[in-house]
DNA sequence: CGGCCTTTTGATCGTTCTCAATGAACGTGG
DNA sequence: CCACGTTCATTGAGAACGATCAAAAGGCCG
């Protein structure tokens, strides 16, 4: 039941100065310059619910997001309503770039826990290219970014069998939520249900549920509490045959 | 056999004010101070042969290329040899963006034909950033469709058919070449072998000739010369459920 | 002519899908 | 507190799609 989106609200209980992920280490610093611009760039912040949809294909989206908290996903669908799940995103990830750039958004964008965005203008983006080629830089590399993970994951759909495939995306989103600091504790847990996986690895329900039970088998995950847990993370890359992601630290609009 | 990248020749045969592509309506039309200075970005041109390397995983490449003529495609590879083609480049692509950006290749990139490179020297894409805010965007912008197109990709591998996919690839480089001038008079020829699309599709090349067959028995294509010819470009669309590239014109650095 | 690359075909195998049903966990309203 | 609906996980059986194996045919080029 796709929710529209709500209208930014303007509380700001994050301000960019005081921003909980610019800290982490995986996150290149920012000139005070450049940070006060992010600021002025910023518009509020816009509180989503768990299901709710962030953003509709073939939608003209005035806004761009960076995500503060929570976890999503981003999916096409077909006319029959098969849905392939493209990328996840978490803390850090900017959201809504296609549609600023080229206009309409050719993907929906769903939330899979509550989520904390902020929310910036789409018509200032030209300011900031303009004003701070270092963050237009910057959206470049985000953009190389996510097509770097696009590649990884149409490798793993298109070449990798049932089990190296759940291995891999399982390896993925747990690299990714460890960098941006998800992990309570050691252990990662993804808030994803099989439907999710089957989803995104382009397999049917039950042929996941079936292929995550061997992993289960084979102590490489846990399954609980409506999501999966990492017990073996180097297990899942060797199984998949996945290098990891680069560590490379990445600008954070 | 990867062939080592050739050095860049110094010949000029092309200077940016002649370019055959830039006349091409797909393509927005630049400032001359812009066109002024991709002039004075382009560092020469390079020949590649049929079948060469051009950039390889892995390698850390102190250039950037715009195709003027010619095909080629992007590709990852499994340890154990499983290859994935990730895309196909033709004329008015990037490539070597996220090399570029992001320090290392995540993919290598073959020619399908011979083709001719402008080559842009890496360095320099920070002054294009800041003294060239419009073609900073552009690059995102290009960046962004790249993105979209994948997106499309991981829909199709995921979760069409073989038969759906095979139509959806062949009417999407169909459409692509198209849109940038490839078709002598009305016929499309696309220069690939059926291997090529069988790891475009994640199938196996015996699955991927059957299929390639029922396309020719319902007359959608042709296969002839060692390539593919689209009959019925439409058909193509229908039988995929594919909605066509979005027509927006753009950049061309 | 002979060798290579690509396409084609048939036969069999196995992975994954579909259908159908059940079970477990949770929240809600009576 | 319990009955009920809902969502998600699980299991079995049979069917279908696509993989693998093997072989041959066609085209091209030296």
């Amino acid at each position: 039941m796709p929710t529209p989106p709500e209208r930014p609200v303007s509380v700001r209980r994050y301000p960019c100065e005081k921003c909980p992920l610019r800290p982490l280490k995986i996150f290149r610093e920012f000139e005070p310059k450049e940070l006060a611009f992010i600021s002025r760039f910023k518009k509020g912040e816009l509180a989503v619910d768990k299901g709710a949809t962030v953003l509709v294909e073939g939608s003209h989206s005035a806004h761009l997001y960076t995500v503060l908290t929570g976890w999503g996903f981003r999916y096409k669908l077909l006319s029959d309503g098969r849905r392939q799940i493209l990328n996840y995103v978490m803390p850090g990830d900017l959201i809504g770039l296609q549609g600023s750039v080229m206009g309409e958004m050719q993907h929906s964008v769903e939330a899979l826990s509550s989520m904390m965005l902020c929310v910036f203008q789409r018509e200032e983006l030209n300011e900031l290219y303009s004003n701070h080629p270092g963050l237009g830089y910057d959206i470049t590399w985000i953009a190389a970014r996510e097509e770097q993970m696009l590649d990884e994951n149409l490798l793993s759909v298109g070449r990798r069998s049932a089990l190296e495939r759940a291995a891999y995306l399982i390896a993925f989103l747990g690299s990714r939520a460890k960098s941006v600091g998800l992990n309570g504790s050691q252990k990662l847990n993804l808030p994803i249900t099989q439907q999710h996986i089957a989803d995104t690895l382009g397999l049917s329900l039950v042929h996941t549920n079936k292929t995550i039970r061997k992993l289960i088998n084979r102590k490489l995950v846990l399954w609980r509490d409506g999501g999966c847990e990492i017990v073996d993370i180097e297990g899942l890359m060797q199984l998949a045959r996945w290098e990891g992601l680069g560590e490379a630290r990445r600008p954070l609009v």
